[in-house]
DNA sequence: TTTAAAATGATAGTATTACTATCATAAATA
DNA sequence: TATTTATGATAGTAATACTATCATTTTAAA
């Protein structure tokens, strides 16, 4: 028996629903790859057509532009962190206990494995620490976020901030708190990497352990 | 009398000084102007070479490419916010005051006039919060580094921490909260803007003032 | 003031990017 | 088997991100 995970994302996310064929698969796989490879900038859907013997044509019909498959990307990641949250914070009642869950589960979620052949959950994981905010960060914010595009992040943030105001209703700042979970998770593991300068966080030993104490000192302060 | 201004910055970051030559300050004035409106991804000095009746030849002698002229702005910006750092805190001697004052520096600096006539301020702040992180976020963090083309950043970074360990030598992440309270500062002006439901910082009223609270209330809590 | 040097402008050209369009063929489905 | 549907092959276009060359203007030195 095998239990096929398949994360439905906004309709406008793409053109064609990439999980459902063998071809919009390995555009995700390969794609994830080669972000992760080069960069998001170099990256074209040129050089991934060559890449999976396809051709530009072709990708084009699944993705209307590499800004909208970065999206999509960082959407399957964002609800992916979700429905992990969700699955491991099930049926544990005390919510300091609950908070702590959540936190190991942004700072660990690539390291689980969902069994999902075509998503290499470790690299794509680097793509949101390196890319994640450019999927944002554009002129089209606005437009995009009336289409729902942001809506698996908000979804994310909201879970986030309750079991936050379940730790102490009485916290004013429970969604500030839930979105620096996830900036200062992808920050510092950024930092650490590559401007250790900026960060606490060692570049050396295991970074996700260390931030996870840190994340969780943050949060004990701020909701004590 | 005029007192002028010069923000000097890493040389590898231009091929040749803007601030020195009409031309050079009038592509940082438009350069500012066009990227707010615009936005980075939009931007290309073919534009900006109309806009300023001169040539994209002209302006590539300056900068070696846009991500150099976005580096170089940013830079100058952390510079700037650092220089009034140091202003304001001078002769404070009450560390969790001097600390108030570099939060205030750091939301508000945008609206302190510098007598700099070719920045606007408030535009190159919009800059630093919409594009800011792609700045740093390439895939030539590392070159970039080694090269000092972050040493702003990281001397800010060092400058804030220094005064949140003279609050509380016993605090083990003064460079996260340091970073973190740029990031924060940044991040939640956007969210407030743009996507309301990632943030507690309400969109309509006076936003630095709200987020400025809300800072000293995580700094506080912290370092308590 | 002349002269040389430096800065800018004008123009052209190239490789790459980010697409769109069309038609043929292969694969899946009814 | 017929017929959608998906993919491949190929071509083409406008814009981007540059580089190169030479002429002209501006500035600074002699």
């Amino acid at each position: 028996m095998s239990i096929a995970i398949k994360i439905s994302l906004n309709e406008g996310l793409y053109l064609k629903e990439p999980q459902d064929s063998k071809l919009g698969r390995k555009i995700m796989q390969y794609s994830i790859e080669m972000i992760d490879e080069f960069g998001f900038e170099a990256f074209t859907f040129k050089k991934l057509a060559q890449k999976i013997n396809s051709t530009e044509a072709s990708i084009y019909r699944y993705f209307e532009n590499k800004h909208l498959l970065l999206l999509f990307l960082v959407n399957w990641y964002w609800e992916w962190v979700n429905y992990l949250i969700g699955i491991n914070t099930m049926n544990i009642a005390n919510p300091k206990e609950k908070l702590k869950i959540v936190v190991h589960s942004i700072v660990s979620a690539s390291k689980e494995d969902p069994g999902v052949a075509y998503v290499n959950e470790n690299k794509l994981h680097n793509i949101v620490i390196s890319e994640g905010n450019k999927a944002y960060h554009t002129k089209d914010v606005d437009q995009e976020n009336s289409k729902g595009f942001f809506k698996s992040y908000k979804a994310l943030a909201t879970a986030v901030s309750k079991v936050i105001s379940e730790v102490n209703p009485n916290f004013e700042y429970p969604y500030t708190l839930a979105t620096n979970l996830f900036e200062m998770s992808n920050n510092h593991i950024y930092f650490a990497q590559h401007l250790p300068r900026l960060t606490d966080v060692a570049a050396h030993k295991n970074k996700a352990d260390e931030l996870e104490t840190m994340l969780n000192y943050f949060v004990d302060k701020l909701l004590s």
